[in-house]
This record gives C-alpha cells, structure tokens and sequence, in this order.
DNA sequence: CTGAAAGCGCTTACAG
DNA sequence: CTGAAAGCGCTTACAG
C-alpha cells in the first residue's frame, strides 16, 4: 500500500548527453535553441530526452545564469473583485511574456508585507508588483530600489515619484461622479466609504471639486467613512439613511461599497435609480449585474493590472529608463442606480 | 538620468565567511541556526552578514539540498469571488507553513493548465494545487503523481479516487437548498446555471433527490442551463420569467449566477424573498449584502482552501500516507432571498 | 565546534 | 559545429 516517495527527477542533461552519444554542452545548447547545433543532432538529442523523461532544471539554469523568470506579485485584498480582476490582467500578461508569478497577499499586513517582500528576493524574483499595504513606508521603493529589484506600485501610490506606477486618475473619477449627480439637479449629495489612505484623499478631492465647481458646499456631515468592503457601505447607507434622510445621492468609494449600500437600500424599501442616485467606482464586472446595475466611474480593472505588468517588463527590459506612470482615464459609466 | 542597472546581490557566504573570519561551513550552519555553533561565533556571522547587505539566495540552497519551499496552486476563474476566496485561504495556510506560492490562472484553459503545470514541474514545485479546468483528463492526477509531486485535486472532482481531493458534498447542498424551497409549499422549482462538468451533475442530483423525494416530477424544461457567472445567472432568470412566468423559486449553480438572477429579478420590477424565492450555492463573502441578502447553502469557501493546503501539507510530509479526502458539509442558511 | 572538498544541474567562454 | 572545464551559491558528509 505505503509506496515510497518517488525520487524527484534524478536525469540530467548529463543522462541525455550518454544516451544521445554528445556532450551535455550540447544538450544545453539544444535545449536552449541554439542555431550552432546541426538540426541532425539537435533532433537526437530531443529524441533521447523525450525517451528519458529529462525536464528540464530551470532553477540550476537560473542560478547559474543568474536570471529569473519569476515575478512576484503581492496584493493585499483578494476578497475585493477589484484586485482580483487586476491580479487576473497581471497573470495574464506575465505568462504570456514567459513569466510565472509568485503571489503573495498581505491583507494590508505590514509584517507580513516584509516577510513575503523578503521571501521574494531570497527567491530572487525578476521584478515585483506591489499594491501597498495601509501604512506602508514611502522609503519601501527605494529600499527595493537598493536590492537591484525592478518595481511597479500599484493602485496606491506612495507619495513622491521615484518609483514606477500604475493606477488612475481618482480624483478626475470622483469628479465626474459628482458632478453627474449635481447636473442632475442634485446638490445634496452624500460620499460613502474609505477610512484612510492616499487613495481615499484624492476620491475625496474629486467630490469636493466638483461640488465647489457647482457651488455648493461640502457638508462634513455627508462624508460617511466606512471600511471598503460590502458591509463598510452597508452601515454607511444605513448611518446615511438615518442621519440625514434627505438626501438622496452618494458617491461611493468603490463599487463594493456600493454594492453593500445598494444592499441597505433594498433593505429600506428604497430602490437605487428611482429613490436614490448612487454611484459607484472601479466597474469590476459584478457592476454589470447588481440590482440594479451599478453606475459606476469605470478604470478598467484587468487593464489596469496589465498595463502594470507591461510597465515591470519593459523596467527589467531597461532598467536606466525613465519614470514610467499610468494612470487609467477615468470614465462614466451610467447604468442604471443612478 | 540614466543609472546602470545595480548588480544583484553578489555577496554570498563565502563574503560573509571572510568577513567574520570563519569557514563558509561555518556560514551556512548559522544560517540555519544549527546549535553546532557556539552562539558567540554565530552572533560574530550574523553581524558579520548584516553589515555586508549580505541575502540568502534560497534557491542555490534548494537545488543542492534538492528541496522546495513553493508550491504551485491553478486556479481557473478568479473572477469568480468563490475562487479569490478559496484561494485567499490557500495562500494563508501555505506562508504560515513557510511556503511561497506559484500561482497560475487558466481561465478554463486546458493548455494555460498544461504549460503551467509544466513550468511548475520545472521550478520544482514542492506540491500542487490543483482545480482542474473543464475538460481536463482523468488521467492528470496520475501524471502528477508519476512526476514526483505531491497533488490535491480541488473542488472539482476528476473521478476516481487515485488522488487526495478537497471539495464539498454538493449534492447534499442543493438537496437540502430544494428540500427548503419545497417545505415553504413550492412545487415547481427551477433550477438555474451550470453548463457540464461533475459538479453540475451532482448539483443537479442533489435538486432531483429532494424533488422525488417530495413526489414533484422533474420538469426539465425548468432547468435552464448557463454559464457559471452573473450574465448566465441573468439570463436564465430572464428565460424562466418568459418561458415559464408562474414559477416563482430556482435554486441556483452558484451565489454568482444568483447575484446574476437578483439582477434580473429587479429589472422585471420583482424583489427576491417576497415576489420570488431564491437559493445561491457557496455562500462567498458577497453573499452577506448583495440586494436582498443571499439565501444560499454554504461551504465555506477560505475554509474549502485551508482544508485543501492542509492536505496537500500532510501528503508533502508523508507521500506514503492513504488519500485524503475533505468533503465541506454544506449548510443551508437562510437570509432574505428566500 | 570548525574547515576543506565535493557536488546539486545547469551555462558559458574557450579551444579545437 | 562540439567537447572539456570552470563556476553559479549553497549544503553536507567527513576529518580533525
């Protein structure tokens, strides 16, 4: 029953090399591709591999070569659609450029955020995407920096502009929000969600611009902070709905926010759309299907990570080059809550 | 501008050895706190390592001890919460046990999987984990094996037995999501989502079993087939409301195609809990506030993953151990939808 | 307790 | 085009 663990591997270029009657510079060569090795031979040698079982030791190449194919990847909220619809368009672009990643997730853990920094560089990945932890230093780029470790920041960005980034413009997001609240003849309008963070201070400059825009102004006691998950967004609408009941618009932080206030309206008897304008903003794809349909201010999730992804490759491509930063354009998305 | 690339660490222990004036031998053993050392030479490396930046290069140390500490986990559909959260779980187990995860997304991809799966062969994958894509052949499990690697199969099932597998006993789920619909006094139920594989199979025996066993005769007309996400869940919803306006309960493939279904139910002027009822399958975080809340049969999704690294631990610390399988009792809970 | 030596599986000049 | 040799950064018997 108890079969032995079977050994891993044990056959080398070197057991290839005797069985294909050449010597394992050879092997390596063809394994690799190399045009210095006639097609005869090089079909041989595939041949005895094959027969063998070789796999290849991409670990001894790497050291040796002292490359990497690895990246890694920390994201610190998975349970939100929005980073994993950006993790998605990350993978997605990395394998495609031959890469595998090497995911790790905080849950905006800072000890662990250097723990699974650290892990990365002793397993000497090839670039790292990180989407920052709540608190985490402004020294960290160039901590990383001074590890000879190419970088991309994320979605939040930590001040100062020594790093390469990839978000969107927040502030533009909000503000288009609000002010497609406001055209709509709205001046009381409430903005839900966030509790901290850059990322919050530029949703919150976006509202505010577009209510000083309109002339109108902002009431402190409309800002309802609240964690950024479902239930954050739940127990704003309710705090919302109970403080000041007359107001019937919100900006939301984000579309689980929303999702979670739309879940407190229904809860009222209120429907989103008719009785109350809510936006929302990311548009992760559940936006499509809420109930109702979320409106949301669209920077295109997947896009995001992708383009994240791009920017780390063309870093390691050319480490000398200049500052990269993308910043998704914003745009509205009317559906149909609001 | 233009700063050359900084060479990676290229500090080893040989450095470090000199540095503090003893063996790399000497080195080595410290770094893995070997009590061979008198503490007082050890303190003089470690000091003698922090102050050159010096870096352990983990994988150098894995090819020669011939031992891993990542482990590859596919995942084929992200977007979908249920896995970010099983995935979520997986990963926290893992760096608890000191591992690092390789993370790959099929997207339902049957060569994504099979090059993926290569490439974790090649990085030396301690172990895998594994939710196979549809389609995927019975046979893989074995392959796995025959390469050496420690496999769990997740919450799909391949068929047969010959591998450790983690999932839930979704039969019994939407045995007991119908069996409620039923004991409110409903007797024709559809059944929403799903479009092949085993575990829609078992979902669909479960929906059967307590049909027959309440003596209603399956009407298949009733049962709407879609994709597994929150378009299908809305479409079917809106098919049965056409094909079929007097049904008013479905117990659904999953609390996506669900959200998906709510959806639908709300443009049609309808509220889940009073004008229809309806069961999701999973019960994902989401579940808690969509609009209204989600009655749905949980399994636990993080837990689900836990229980699947677990596993996948216990078989890395004994291959020769008899297979294991991790079955979520699912559990029906109510909340407003029906 | 510590050091010298071999070796993990590969790649890469360097000769031929 | 192909082979012999050195070396990537570590660990692990083996002596002492």
């Amino acid at each position: 029953m108890a079969r032995p663990p079977r050994p891993r591997s044990q056959i080398t270029i070197l057991d290839v090399a005797t069985a294909a009657k050449v010597s394992k510079s050879t092997v390596s060569l063809v394994l690799q591709g190399s045009p210095l090795i006639r097609e005869q031979t090089a079909a041989r040698v595939r041949r005895a591999a094959g027969k063998l079982g070789y796999v290849y030791n991409r670990r001894a190449a790497e050291l040796r070569r002292k490359s990497s194919n690895t990246i890694g990847v920390v994201i610190n909220d998975l349970m939100n659609p929005f980073f994993a619809e950006v993790l998605v368009g990350i993978e997605r672009k990395l394998v495609r450029a031959g890469y595998i990643v090497l995911m790790a997730h905080t849950s905006e853990d800072l000890e662990r955020q250097r723990t699974v920094l650290q892990s990365m560089r002793e397993h000497n990945a090839a670039g790292i995407l990180l989407c920052p932890a709540l608190g985490t230093a402004k020294s960290l780029p160039r901590h990383i920096a001074a590890w000879g470790i190419p970088l991309v920041v994320m979605v939040r960005s930590l001040g100062g502009t020594g790093y390469d980034f990839a978000g969107a413009d927040y502030e533009h997001g909000t503000y288009l929000a609000t002010r497609h609240l406001l055209s709509a003849g709205r001046t009381r309008i409430a903005f839900l969600g966030g509790v901290s963070g850059v990322v919050l201070e530029q949703r919150l400059q976006g509202y505010r611009a577009a209510l000083t825009e309109a002339g109108v102004v902002l009431d402190p006691g409309l800002v309802f902070a609240a964690a950024t998950n479902r239930q954050g967004g739940y127990g704003a609408m309710l705090a919302l709905l109970e403080r000041a009941p007359r107001v019937t618009a919100a900006v939301c932080y984000s579309d689980i926010v929303a999702f979670g206030a739309l879940s407190a309206l229904g809860e009222r008897g209120l429907r989103a759309g008719a009785d109350f304008a809510l936006l929302g903003f990311d548009n992760v794809l559940d936006a499509a299907h809420s109930n109702p349909p979320l409106s949301t201010v669209d920077i295109r999730p997947s896009e995001l990570g992708e383009h994240a992804a791009t920017a780390l490759l063309a870093r390691i491509a050319n480490p000398a080059q200049s500052r990269q930063t993308y910043l998704a354009e914003p745009q509205l998305l009317v559906r149909q809550s609001g």
